[in-house]
DNA sequence: GATGAATGAGTCTTCATTCAT
DNA sequence: CATGAATGAAGACTCATTCAT
């Protein structure tokens, strides 16, 4: 039989590599960088731990790359909330929701980690100190500006209040599902803190 | 100068101790159960790393104590909070504050931080398993049923209400310093989550 | 057009089996054995780095299977040197500047090299110590006693001058290039050692 | 039982630091860069594996340490060697048979070997590359002029016949103790290359 | 009691070798 | 036959714990 073609493998490349970020997000959101040994991102890919490092360089440049896609992802998430359907408090509770959805959540939980974290790569240390989160809180004072505006949000210093928010949403995502009994506050008791 | 008799050496010992605890509640609370190098605590507590070993059998019997002794207290301080004075919104509001203080704060920030950490001791996991928040909350639901009553906090379940609120406390907690710029979230804005 | 036959097929496995060996020639004679990676082989030979398997169970046997048949090899140059045209002394002339032809340097770099090498395989230790060099010398001694008798060459042990003098060339050649500046001795100053 | 005091702590890591040194010389000069396994460098100095680490950061920092230091000491040989006793050849003669006392030996044989080893670190290469071996030939150029002049030594570039005096000498030391029968070439023999 | 050098089990990383395609 | 992705054993490195002083 012959051999795979070059783009195939191009693919399978690829495939595996966003496989490998992805298990290791879901690790490194859980155990913090230290805490996860790359035997556990092995197990989670059910790949080899040997195969890990076909696709990066150590354990600290899958982190760095991690973080820094994300960041980037993010990024791009909270440019697009005006962009949403409704009005401003709709928007942002559209985002909020979409924050805690099994498929953004370990993002913003391994972000909101690392942040805290000091024992995370010193470049990961730069990257936060760099880009503050009032870069990312920025991008969504416009919409908060008008829902001021609109009377759906309460009055007071924009960025103040988005910052407070996010803090306490992100906080709540580190839990991964809060309290046991009832779950993870329900959305519309967290935009209490925005609301008029 | 005679030599110290069985009594002085044992407050020495006492005293060691409890540095000790208080050196590694520090570190443990910054950087994690697996992040916190014994060389480091010995280096906060300014004492050897050989030491520490004659005061604790190993790092993990060290952090279970913590952990025990720090719930024990936690419990005592939240069964006192109806013994405060003022209304139930201002004795909340004083424990909420308490919490926030340089002394109590390192010690929220370990069992909020350890509550999530995957990394901890087996027998850690257990403690909280079996000693829920909710035990702890159960101690504030009087204080606030009775500000309920007096129109002081919102209306609605509280146990949930009250998890939800120290969710939020403990979270933002574990961020140390908060956000730069406006620094920890304001007492009143949190209040705002309970308050009618 | 129709496959290849059985014959066509002998000589393709033949031909790169030699270009294996060839390659890895180039890279043990530079890298030494555990210096030499097998992808370092491949890419060299301009293959995958599997198909090295197809033709050697494993770098262990291409390595010896290298020193057995470089030894061989050596053997017959040596024993032929008497039938090269000239003196005794133009005859080891000839032979040192063989030594140094492109194609015969990497034979002689690799196995002077391993013979130094403590990183060798056992199976390559022992080729070494059954067969010293003074196999390989003995073969020269009676070229050399001739050189002597019609007064071309220094009076002394023939064999120990032989000896120092390929052990010196020998060394030399491991440098591949010498010193930059002076390149590689002139054999001319080397024939000094042996010459009256 | 009082603890050591500061000074002894210290005399106990310089001599520790020095045997490591000293082991890892060893076992670097007979097996190169890669071929020497920190636990072999360990068992050389009988200890653990782990003490390395307590002082070098890496088994490519304790080479490179080695490296550096070593060249600096023998440019320290090579210009002190106008001031030993004796005609520049009989200096010379001495330079040479230092070389290959067990003290110095080991020395030698790495710096020769690691010149020519691709598997070195980055750095060493650096250092080899801007300390080219003129630099240390250099300093002996005055005794060899000296000697020519005196009619011990040979007419010709005195650079020239000094570098291939030296490869030569360099090249036979990393055999360690060349052929069995003769041991090391006589070390008059090696002088007839200089003398006239 | 106190110190910090020393140990060794556990983690990260490399690379010869295997195997699905 | 040929490829290169995947594996796993072996080697480098870290750090909780021990122990001589």
């Amino acid at each position: 039989m012959s051999p795979l073609n070059k783009q195939q493998l191009d693919q399978i490349r690829d495939e595996r590599r966003e496989e490998i970020k992805q298990a290791s997000l879901k690790v490194f959101a859980r155990r913090g960088y230290k805490g996860t040994k790359t035997s556990l991102i092995a197990k989670e890919a059910s790949i080899s731990e040997g195969l890990i490092y076909r696709y990066f360089n150590s354990k600290k440049e899958l982190f760095i790359t991690l973080i820094q896609e994300l960041m980037e992802e993010a990024r791009r998430e909270l440019e697009h909330v005006h962009h949403l359907p409704g009005t401003p408090f709709e928007q942002l509770r559209n985002l909020t929701e979409n924050m805690f959805d099994e498929n953004s959540k370990y993002a913003f939980m391994l972000i909101e980690r690392s942040r805290k974290d000091e024992n995370v790569p010193e470049k990961v240390t730069q990257i936060f100190e760099q880009l503050p989160p009032n870069v990312l809180i920025d991008l969504l004072v416009p919409t908060f500006v008008k829902g001021q505006k609109s009377g759906e949000f309460s009055p007071g210093e924009p960025r103040k209040l988005l910052t407070w928010y996010f803090t306490i949403v992100n906080s709540l995502l580190t839990q991964e599902q809060g309290d046991e009994e009832y779950g993870l506050p329900d959305v519309d008791v967290l935009m209490r803190i925005l609301a008029k």
